[in-house]
DNA sequence: TTATGGCGATGCATTTTTTGCATCACTATG
DNA sequence: CATAGTGATGCAAAAAATGCATCGCCATAA
């Protein structure tokens, strides 16, 4: 769209913080940049960015008009997916920010389920938690966010809410795979691999060791689901997931994988279950694509967990 | 602001349904829109516009694409609004919408002195009741709007509302004006000066009217307001306001204009009281200038109808 | 202190885009 | 069947955007 051109541009500029990387980025002289951003300036009539020495910076009314800037840029978005939508063939880019945990195997096979049907509709998955995903929501660089503990929450718009037990990860010959519940107890001395800080399962750790009084042996952290569940091969430990980021296969009580790994759930009196939020902007009007990709998430999540899920 | 030229230009065409007029009006010729038009729909990917022989006409596409420009024009003129504040002058045009008893003392006064603040704001007084003046809010053709029963009301954010009770005027020589309260059947065979069907005070009336199975004797009908006042003067007639439509002077209670007519209020039990409703789009951010001005309007009926007013 | 490298701003020639004129093709109307 | 109105289009002229070279400025390092 032609007439967005200047837009984009600004935005790019604030992005970037200095004009002539943008204009690396945008493709075009730092000079032809330059001179779109002061006749924008001009038009304005005062300045939007100050000039520092180093490059450029957004001023109060560079960041009110910026933030103008990006909702325009959305709101184009929207309208053109629903002009799109007319026609019968479904048109879009779906932007979604989440955590590791939903970008597992959730999210795949929900993209690719959606995809199959409207293969038009292109995707961008942003691994981001919790403040950095709202964040994206804000500046709209994303369309939808999983997060597990919204702060924002004159913002955030909750959709739909999924509560996650968590769960214990280890060998199927580990002796705390007979146990049906897993207490928190009983994970004293024992190997743990833990996931790093900011993920959300770790924060629900840390307030039932803190809750109990309990240290668990700690002897790995690891922000890679994938190591952290193929160590327990190798080595007697125990690790955490919750259901959401266990494959299909090892979610159906009693069974297994290939390579021989069993998940238990904790006791929630113990480990408090998470609250998994999928959400949008407050008062927003997504583009139709993203709606109906938030639709599908909604349908999966109430029949994967009906009885810990809520609309 | 030059990159708003295209979308302009396309609604001058949507709302005159014809290129070469929407030309005429913008001052360029019939050729360069044209192709500023097709242009914008080779982007979009499909016409926006119907050619019909005697112009064209929005499709499905183009309403969608038109509300969005009309979102746009508004957001941005919010957004230089809002930096225009940050510069401690207050900038911005404000669109009022509302009926001739709005018009007539009330937003007179709150205008000017509003302007008395901050010159730099101008205004644009849209005459215009109930529907015309909510379509006038939905197309972002007026910040605000006064009516009297709001219809649409999933677009209609009330801000504020003011009991109006239905006054009946008279000169001060004709003997209803001894009366403190006028009951509706002491009307019958007074000759009677009605303002037309479509204002709110000839509604209630008429309400009214078919409650008490009562008609009056209309002798006239207008819808100038200083017609129907003026004419009082010379024949023993009576004629209707509400207070908010009622010169300063005429509505503390035995008082009269230099003309000698004076006002007296009607039982509401036989006329019910009219609700005047403040409002905006529902979900709209207001310019600065307007909100502002709202925030007037709001203190200034509270302080003139403290009883009969309501935020 | 001076030298240097990175930044945004600007004059000027060049390229690209937009505009207006003349004209075409079409359609409703009388 | 003529007419008056509509939007579309080829072509030359006018206007705008671009890129190059270069300026002045400032922070950092020598």
């Amino acid at each position: 769209m032609r007439h967005m051109t200047n837009l984009r541009f600004i935005d790019a500029v604030a992005r970037e913080k200095s004009i002539r990387k943008a204009a690396e980025k945008l493709a075009i002289t730092s000079t032809a940049l330059n001179r779109r951003i002061l006749q924008v300036e001009d038009e304005i009539g005062q300045p939007l960015f100050e000039r520092l020495s180093s490059g450029v910076r957004l001023n109060t009314a560079g960041e009110l008009f910026v933030q103008h800037v990006r909702n325009q840029i959305a709101d184009l978005a929207r309208v053109q997916s629903q002009i799109s939508d007319l026609t019968g063939v479904r048109r879009g880019h779906v932007k979604i920010a989440g955590g590791a945990d939903v970008l597992r195997f959730f999210l795949p096979e929900l993209v690719a389920q959606y995809r199959s049907q409207h293969n038009a509709v292109t995707f961008e998955l942003l691994r981001q938690y919790g403040d950095a995903a709202e964040a994206s929501l804000l500046s709209l660089d994303a369309d939808l966010a999983f997060v597990f503990a919204p702060v924002r929450t004159a913002d955030f718009q909750v959709m739909a809410t999924a509560r996650q037990t968590v769960h214990c990860l280890m060998s199927a010959s580990h002796p705390l795979a007979k146990k049906d519940v897993i207490r928190l107890r009983d994970c004293i001395d024992v190997p743990a691999v833990l996931p790093t800080a900011k993920s959300g399962v770790r924060q629900l750790l840390d307030v039932g060791q803190m809750k109990r009084n309990i240290a668990m042996n700690t002897i790995i952290e690891s922000d890679s689901f994938e190591f952290m569940q193929n160590y327990l091969v190798h080595e007697h430990a125990i690790s955490f997931q919750i259901p959401i980021s266990l494959e299909p296969a090892i979610t159906s009580d009693g069974a297994q994988t290939a390579s021989g790994i069993v998940a238990r759930p904790f006791d929630t009196d113990d480990v408090p279950p998470g609250i998994l939020h999928i959400g949008q902007l407050k008062g927003r009007v997504l583009p139709v694509a993203a709606a109906k990709f938030l639709d599908n998430v909604i349908h999966l999540l109430g029949q994967r967990y009906p009885d810990d899920f809520d609309q």
